[in-house]
DNA sequence: ATTGACCTGTGTTCTGCACACAGGCTTAGG
DNA sequence: CCTAAGCCTGTGTGCAGAACACAGGTCAAT
């Protein structure tokens, strides 16, 4: 199975594949004529666990270092609830900070309506953005 | 004024100015004796402009576009407010994407609170992640 | 003059892929 | 048997928006 192939089962490109592999999380075998990767099914486990993991916020290090303990035959899930709540964090800063800024906008984008525009002058490049007040 | 001065006076790192200054948004004279980057007014208003423009949500890409507008002595306005309502979709999708990861990492936090840890087997490497259903 | 603390500019690193590119493979036609 | 077209491959590089590393310069106090 070439990268190509994989890539479309999963419905992930084939760049995405080569990454993963190129990290080290997939390992392809070789074929001896061409020097093609040639992945087999357990590189689309291995496949199936990273793309769960990132549908659940995990970095691609992360992913790395559950796969590095399970590699050790050992337990990989305390780490994994041990992360997800410190993801779980950033994600909810980072959907704040997405909610505050659409805010931001939608005000602006109303505050502009019945402002004119401006030549520019002095160092002012445009009064929209720099009279706006959060 | 150097970098470190300016940095401070705005809040932001010396890095970030040097930032902008690589980018050519800025434009310091040079100290002839040592070199280092002698910042002015023009500067901190400038750094005003592009901080301000940053809180709307415009890539660093945008601010250059609205500077060498405004450079040449044309209105940016209209740029701004075709580019704002862009930005507010893309900030959108962010938004609500945050929001889902959010969810699905919660309900995987709630799910995962009476399942027993387990030692991986075959190709597994965490069931926590890999029985997960978002 | 010399120490030591701080500061500087430039180059490199980061995330998670996407893209560029030269070359190899495969297949249809001649 | 050869060739041409067209897909495929691996490897190397690019991207935002800074943060970091580092060798060396500068400056006040000794």
């Amino acid at each position: 199975m070439q990268v190509k192939q994989i890539a479309q089962s999963l419905s992930v490109s084939a760049d995405t594949v080569r990454y993963y592999t190129r990290v080290g999380y997939l390992n392809p075998a070789r074929n001896r004529n061409n020097g093609y990767k040639e992945y087999g099914q357990k590189d689309i486990d291995r496949m199936r666990f990273i793309l769960g993991a990132r549908q659940l916020g995990f970095s691609v290090e992360d992913i790395g270092l559950f796969i590095h303990e399970a590699g050790k035959g050992r337990t990989a899930c305390p780490m994994v609830r041990d992360l997800v709540s410190h993801r779980l964090k950033e994600t909810e800063d980072r959907f704040k900070e997405a909610q505050a800024l659409r805010n931001r906008m939608k005000k602006a984008v109303r505050d502009w309506e019945d402002k004119p525009n401006k030549v520019p002058t002095g160092n002012m490049v445009c009064h929209l953005i720099e009279n706006f007040n959060a």
